[in-house]
DNA sequence: CACTTGACCTGTCCGC
DNA sequence: TGCGGACAGGTCAAGT
């Protein structure tokens, strides 16, 4: 699923809705889901308060009283969806997509002390919770690695153009896609600031210009705020911690869009192949 | 180092 | 209606 402006609606929504709490128990029927030993768990996570929820890229951190930590990876397919004191009514536009969990996709169930739950499903099994010490969590291989905020007021567009110095040689969609260049930016986000900035996915970096890197900067940024507006993306199977669907696809210009015209010169928009993914462009906005 | 490709999984959709 | 293949919001560990 996942990329930064749905991750942060997520984070927001879980920030409102299980700071707090305790947790009384929590199941797991995929070691690969939730790779943690037994002891620890009932040490650091049974009995712990939640005192904060962070992000960091597509990573999320909820963080509990006891100085541990939950780092979570949504990937692909990954849900946090948080199931309160009353479950919606039949009929409710939620009731399918809240009302039957557990399912057969629940990687992990958190239950807090008040009988409310937190469930992590995931139908590709591609994501992973993980407890650890708080202090320990920006030492993982991907926080050590992993580029600046796009979002944060002191990003600058003349430190957005240097990070991409590295990966001269590749194309600009996979130096997009590159965590380590900018944080946060995945498939969706990288076509539709792609299009914003009218650069060709498959050109190098070092043939884009200091003049669009600029607007690339500035659409990649637009791009993200709206899709944080509209509660991100729902191409697919993501949800918001209140089981509701994001809107940005009703905004988006290119991706998926292919067949339709470009709503900025009217040519069809086509998908091919770069950078090992699904890749949409106007061919006449976007020139090789 | 920088770059590309396959692997990790399950489910769905599309063409035959 | 069934079956095979391609494809899906993301990283990693390998290969060159």
């Amino acid at each position: 699923m996942p990329e930064l402006p749905e991750v942060e609606t997520v984070r927001r929504g879980l920030h409102r809705l299980i700071i707090g709490r305790v947790v009384k128990a929590a199941d797991s029927d995929n070691p690969k889901s939730f790779p943690n030993a037994k002891h620890d768990v009932e040490a650091f996570l049974i009995g712990a308060t939640v005192s904060n929820v962070r992000r960091r890229a597509k990573v999320l951190m909820i963080d509990l009283s006891t100085d541990y930590t939950l780092v979570i990876h949504l990937k692909m397919t990954g849900q946090l969806v948080f199931v309160g004191e009353q479950r919606f009514g039949a009929g409710h536009p939620n009731d399918s997509l809240i009302n039957h969990l557990p399912d057969k996709s629940t990687r992990v169930s958190l239950t807090f002390t008040d009988d409310t739950k937190l469930f992590f499903n995931d139908q590709r099994k591609f994501g992973w919770m993980r407890l650890m010490p708080t202090v320990e969590v920006p030492n993982i291989d991907f926080m050590k690695k992993v580029g600046p905020e796009p979002l944060e007021a002191d990003f600058t567009p003349s430190e957005f153009a240097a990070r991409f110095k590295r990966r001269a040689g590749t194309s600009i969609k996979a130096a997009l896609l590159d965590q380590s260049v900018v944080a946060g930016v995945g498939n969706i986000y990288a076509d539709e600031s792609l299009w914003g900035a009218k650069i060709h996915p498959k050109r190098l970096v070092r043939d884009i210009k200091p003049r669009e890197f600029a607007l690339l900067y500035t659409d990649l940024r637009a791009v993200m705020n709206l899709a944080i507006d509209k509660g991100g993306s729902s191409n697919q199977t993501y949800i918001n911690a209140e089981g509701e669907k994001g809107r940005y696809m009703d905004f988006a210009r290119v991706f998926r869009r292919e067949g339709q015209e470009c709503p900025r010169c009217g040519t069809v928009i086509i998908k091919f192949k770069a950078a090992g993914r699904g890749t949409h462009i106007c061919p006449h906005c976007q020139k090789l």
